[in-house]
DNA sequence: TACTATTTTAAATATGCATTTAAGATACCT
DNA sequence: AGGTATCTTAAATGCATATTTAAAATAGTA
């Protein structure tokens, strides 16, 4: 099987459409045709190229992923001095930029939190090693920060309000209410990472001295 | 039409089993036939007592949400001299009684969670009305926390924030990370009512004070 | 240019579901 | 008890959509 340069570049267009497609309306309510038609493509190239809608998705998944790992890796900062403040900014930062980017960036964060919410069966084991890392990097993060006077309850209760804060901002799919709205997206992203940093830490202080 | 005793049965069994189904699956990824096998109905009673899947869920969503307020009014503590920390509590902790509560408290906050995250078009109009006085409550509280000298776009960021924490609760559908699975279900309720509590009033401190 | 593997197309299948129907069973009323 | 409206049942219908097929078109290559 040797492919063809038109069809490597249909290939393409279909995951694009794909990724598009199933950010805005998830795995169930999106149709084949759907993306054919936004890939202008014919109705059996998914089939033909991919197999089946199922692996369609964990291509598309996985394909996002990665990339959002390339542009904002979660690490970006860890090699560098950095306080475990200026950390956690920076990963809430990578958080929200996942969730509130334009174009596939931010298809990927749309993705993941209706995984998150509404799981599909098909890419169970696809998204464990994606989220791990994820996940990891905010516990390391929290341990920093708390201190070793703190529950191991209290932790994970850090963790998720800080990335419910975050995942949140996700769920709305870019509608916020009326007052927001005519911020340009840029602007709204800093004041929301400026925001949810400023909220979380006092939270977690408070946690932090309160357990003590 | 003079109904028959056993068809007001069938009929509350029917919701019943609905209620507990499109909580656990959400409206699009249950079928008729879910909810029939689970009311040990059969197939065609869910047309005969309500006409289509849409009409009983719009029904499931009325009934739901009006028991929950009946409950836990958002407002039972309205009346009293209480500090708006005390409001702030109580409205997290009704918020998370539905989040975790298992039984029908428990779906209504799931099927409200899901539909924020993949609203459902038949029920947008039955929805607004039952949200409205939700948001109304949460705003009144977070100006009486934050005082005057703070921009509306930072009341609206502390409203997001103390919300998505108890929301993502309900994302979770019950499920908790390991270390947490062994507490009761009771003593999880309360111990993260006070985590949020204490969680928001030091994130609403710092957005108060920075901001002025 | 001509051959062959790859890709496209439109039509055919197949499946899963909501909804309808109509015939039979049952409760309620007099 | 008998009559009738209400309810149940199983089967039929219809629709949306994933998947398969096979024939036609096209690109790459010798």
């Amino acid at each position: 099987m040797v492919r063809r340069k038109d069809g490597i570049e249909r290939k393409t267009q279909l995951l694009d459409a794909a990724t598009k497609v199933f950010a805005e309306k998830g795995f169930r309510d999106t149709t084949i045709s759907d993306i054919c038609k936004e890939a202008k493509s014919n109705l059996a190239s998914v089939n033909y190229y991919f197999g089946s809608k199922e692996n369609l998705y964990a291509e598309v998944w996985k394909t996002a992923h990665r990339k959002t790992m390339d542009m904002y890796s979660l690490d970006y900062d860890s090699s560098g001095n950095h306080s475990p403040e200026e950390k956690l900014k920076a990963f809430i930062r990578s958080l929200l930029h996942k969730m509130l980017d334009s174009g596939e960036l931010g298809s990927a964060g749309k993705i993941l939190v209706m995984e998150l919410t509404n799981p599909t069966e098909a890419i169970e084991l696809v998204k464990r090693d994606s989220l791990e890392p994820i996940r990891k990097r905010m516990r390391d993060i929290m341990w920093e920060l708390l201190g070793p006077n703190v529950s191991e309850q209290q932790r994970i209760f850090c963790v998720l309000s800080t990335l419910n804060q975050c995942f949140g901002i996700g769920l709305r799919k870019g509608k916020f209410p009326p007052p927001l709205r005519k911020i340009k997206k840029q602007e709204l992203l800093e004041a929301l990472v400026d925001h949810i940093t400023l909220f979380s830490l006092a939270g977690i202080k408070a946690v932090k001295n309160n357990g003590a």
